[in-house]
DNA sequence: GTTCCAATTGGAC
DNA sequence: GGTCCAATTGGAA
């Protein structure tokens, strides 16, 4: 409760790394932290090693491939077609992976909705932050460009979707 | 009038380039084309060539310095005390010395302007282009950042000029 | 009181 | 239809 107030007054999506701090302190317990990103492991994914890759129950769909901390899983083939040259298309095209244009169109970075007089915070309104961060760590590091470029490209991304939504639906 | 339909439908912050690549070529004909910039005259003015410089009509006034390729004027004590390390400060700061409130409040960088239902396009509306480009090679040299961002930055001035401007009229 | 930020919106391509 | 852009707006630091 203290956390939702305090996050309803200030909140924003910048300051919302406290919140990704805490998560990321809490993973970073887990004995699996030490992740092996997505290109590691189509690098180094040669027959001989795929035999052995078994051994992981993680290893159970090869039609995905995890990024990130939190091993999202993004289908291969989209991964596979990123274009890294554009972090703003690879950014749309992780978000259309990893989320469905309902999500996309109702929710937003930070969980703050704006109606007419007002902002409302609610964790229901908020992306899952785990794939966020997933994803920004991820072009971060195929881009290198700054992570706050990549979020609002993310925060674009909702408002589009949402946009589009509002303008069928009549 | 052809300027101005093909600017009502199209002329975005970006396509005002256009217009500015106009003006640009027509100056590039002058013949102080070849400007000293600002922060050049600084380094170069010692005590001999302040003798000279009373030669052109130009130097009249010693409390203003000129920057970029029109020469725009900005006092001395301001562009001395600008800090090039936050490239938002020093463009604010260097609107503050170019324009009045007045002129930031009311215009803007494309010269449209929105209200509900649709946006206008009026050369009133918009910012001496001469001056933009001025205060925008300026801080593109020193601060080596992007010409959109600080573009963005004077979007943003503009907008946060003419919402204080709102508030206190009440 | 100014700067900064994020969401929203409408238009253009 | 999706992407990009600029202006607007309200809240926060």
């Amino acid at each position: 409760m203290s956390a939702i107030s305090r996050a309803t007054q200030t909140e924003s999506s910048d300051r919302l790394a406290a919140v990704q701090l805490r998560l990321e302190n809490l993973k970073s317990i887990l004995p699996q932290h030490d992740v092996a990103w997505a290109e590691c492991q189509e690098v180094q994914r040669s027959p001989t090693t795929i035999a052995k890759s078994g051994s992981t129950q993680i290893k159970r769909d090869r039609s995905t491939v995890p990024i990130g901390h939190y091993r999202t899983r993004v289908a291969r083939s989209v991964y596979k077609n990123l274009n890294w040259d554009s972090y703003s298309l690879a950014t749309r095209a992780l978000l259309d992976a990893v989320f469905d244009k309902e999500t996309l169109g109702t929710k937003n970075l930070s969980g703050i909705k704006i109606d007419s007089k007002g902002r409302q915070w609610s964790a229901t309104n908020m992306l899952d932050p785990q794939k966020i961060s997933d994803i920004v760590q991820l072009v971060k590091r195929n881009c290198k460009v700054d992570e706050r470029r990549i979020r609002k490209i993310i925060a674009h991304k909702c408002g589009d979707t949402a946009s589009t939504k509002r303008i069928k639906s009549l």
